[in-house]
DNA sequence: TTGAAAGCGCTAACAA
DNA sequence: TTGTTAGCGCTTTCAA
């Protein structure tokens, strides 16, 4: 209480002009031992005696000294990132992905680091370019389609490179997800079998939301199998929330008030229309069955649970650095596939047949 | 189509057995200029002659070249990478400010990385020892309360440091926040004017996330200068969602059936709650008036709109990195502080006075 | 406008 | 168990 400044003392150290960041030299000097067994110490390799490793951590410590990777990395030509690159944050669904991802390479030296490109293929040109440039140890990216230029530098890497949510298409290298176009068609089957004929439709408008867009062929494709089409379309374009959800739901009905079925792109916007019609006085499902996708579940407490499908988001992500985790150790392996199941959930909103 | 492989003639490259990266000299030799001047041509750097310019872009392209940053970063002692470092992703609340971020920092050099501390102190040293040893030009951390040894690492860490959400306490450099305890206020207030008195408070088991703790102190601290006091609490373990608003609603009006006021610790519960109470009939907000925070917009189009206290994620983000940016280019600055105030959204479930 | 030399801070490989 | 030497791939600085 007595110092001018209650942290001087730390045990970090008491630069508080500090600018020159410390470098090894620092250490070893200050504990009296060389720079390469001071290395040695921080990385605890090779064989160092306890008397001098407790003097290199006491002087380490003392000193608040954070090693350098940049100079580590290019010494040893190794780096413990693995490039994590997305389209978006706000989707929930990537955050799930993250955390499996995170869960798995906790275990490992890996780290992994987030870009973001907002759906924008030349984003996620150049999020890849400044990415690769810091020689991460594997890349895990959404989707499978990609510029040729982005796919170039992918290949060129010399890195592992899982393309992971979809499966629906040729991976350059590795790949985990599950079939959207699948998933579209177990979607059609369910309400078809269930009795539904009049089915509507209602996404965002996102050109490059490929995934989305696959649902919807497959999705399409079921209905003609069952000799049906889709009897209306409804779009939005922006953020996917519940006011979207409601006002899109108004419109479709508006225009096409015998539809028996609305099939919604997401949860988010489901649970809007889902909450419009039964203000309405609706008989969900009786009246009209309603389903979403990607089955989130902070939703869970709506008045009636929203049929949905598991897009199966931290498994993903688990296999995924799994796989980058397993090469990055190894060095054999390529190719690798892992296709994942997506999960029914009849929920409230559709009738069982 | 007469080739094995339909990509190998891309421009980017045949290099399919790509093994040991390409680097500066390659360039060189592929476009016979010093490799110098190949990387002032890459960086826009100094004079070059257009013809030569050219030359090299053409080489580079072809050749599939990526810059290793590693050895760039040694050499110039520059790194354009902003440490971003947050408690969770999937609090919805992160990844807006995460945009707010990205957005700003678009407009620069600058790029940000992410890193995740699950609310635990451990995981914050450690991260923050991983993101530092890649020397970055600037932290944006979230919240004011951290470990000794963290705050020394950032005080000797010689760049930018901007603490963000919170500034009841004080900051190592830069803040960037809302006053917690004041939103409490704030809230409390708006309440005991409305007339309610029996005040239920709903939150999350969480003692790390000490934003929350603060609107509750502030919230019971503006209660007693009424004379009041919260009627009473109910928590809940694990992730905020409808279902758990719910569970904990039911909960505490069991057992406290004369409760006039619910406040949520966030919306989330606070829209489980209100789907609740509106089923079971209870008059919204005449018989009980029901308040949550984070203005979360996607909850927009819930039967009623809920009341909440904007945390301004967007402009907190967005003032973060304006800070560093500004930092990092004109090394002047120092101890910015940026208090920014919550606004109140009375919402459907508050009664005016 | 271009090139040559030195060195960023660390680690691999070898020597003592 | 510890130390020495060389060099990772770039950029800075200086010379041509």
């Amino acid at each position: 209480m007595s110092t001018d400044d209650p942290f001087s003392a730390s045990a970090a150290g008491r630069r508080s002009e500090a600018r020159r960041p410390l470098t090894l030299r620092d250490v070893s000097e200050a504990s009296g031992v060389s720079e390469m067994t001071v290395s040695r110490v921080l990385r605890n390799r090779g064989d160092v005696s306890a008397a001098t490793r407790e003097r290199v951590l006491a002087a380490a410590k003392q000193l608040g000294y954070v090693p350098n990777k940049i100079a580590g990395a290019l010494a040893s030509s190794r780096v413990n990132l693995v490039a994590v690159i997305i389209p978006s944050l706000s989707n929930l669904v990537f955050p799930e992905v993250m955390n499996g991802i995170s869960k798995v390479l906790e275990d490992t030296e890996l780290q992994p680091v987030l870009g973001v490109t907002h759906y924008s293929p030349e984003q996620e040109e150049k999020v890849l370019y400044e990415m690769l440039s810091w020689r991460p140890s594997g890349v895990i990216i959404a989707g499978l389609e990609r510029s040729e230029a982005a796919r170039a530098m992918l290949r060129n890497a010399g890195i592992p490179v899982v393309e992971i949510m979809d499966v629906d298409g040729e991976p350059i290298d590795a790949m985990v997800g599950i079939s959207h176009r699948r998933a579209g068609r177990m979607m059609a089957q369910a309400i078809v079998e269930a009795g539904y004929r009049r089915i509507g439709f209602l996404g965002t408008k996102m050109p490059r939301d490929y995934r989305a867009r696959k649902r919807l062929e497959g999705f399409i494709e079921a209905l003609g199998a069952a000799s049906l089409e889709l009897a209306d379309e409804e779009y939005y374009e922006g953020s996917s929330g519940f006011g979207n959800g409601r006002e899109m739901t108004m419109r479709i009905l508006e225009r096409t008030p015998d539809l028996d079925f609305l099939y919604y792109s997401n949860d988010l916007i489901g649970a809007g229309g889902l909450l419009y019609c039964l203000e309405q006085g609706i008989d969900i499902p009786g009246q009209i069955g309603m389903a979403g996708f990607n089955r989130v579940e902070l939703l869970d407490g709506l008045p009636r649970q929203l049929a949905s499908m598991d897009s199966c988001r931290q498994e993903i992500g688990e296999a995924a650095a799994r796989i980058v985790a397993q090469r990055a150790g190894s060095d054999t392996g390529g190719g690798e596939r892992v296709v994942l199941t997506p999960k029914l959930t009849m929920g409230d909103t559709l009738l069982r047949s």
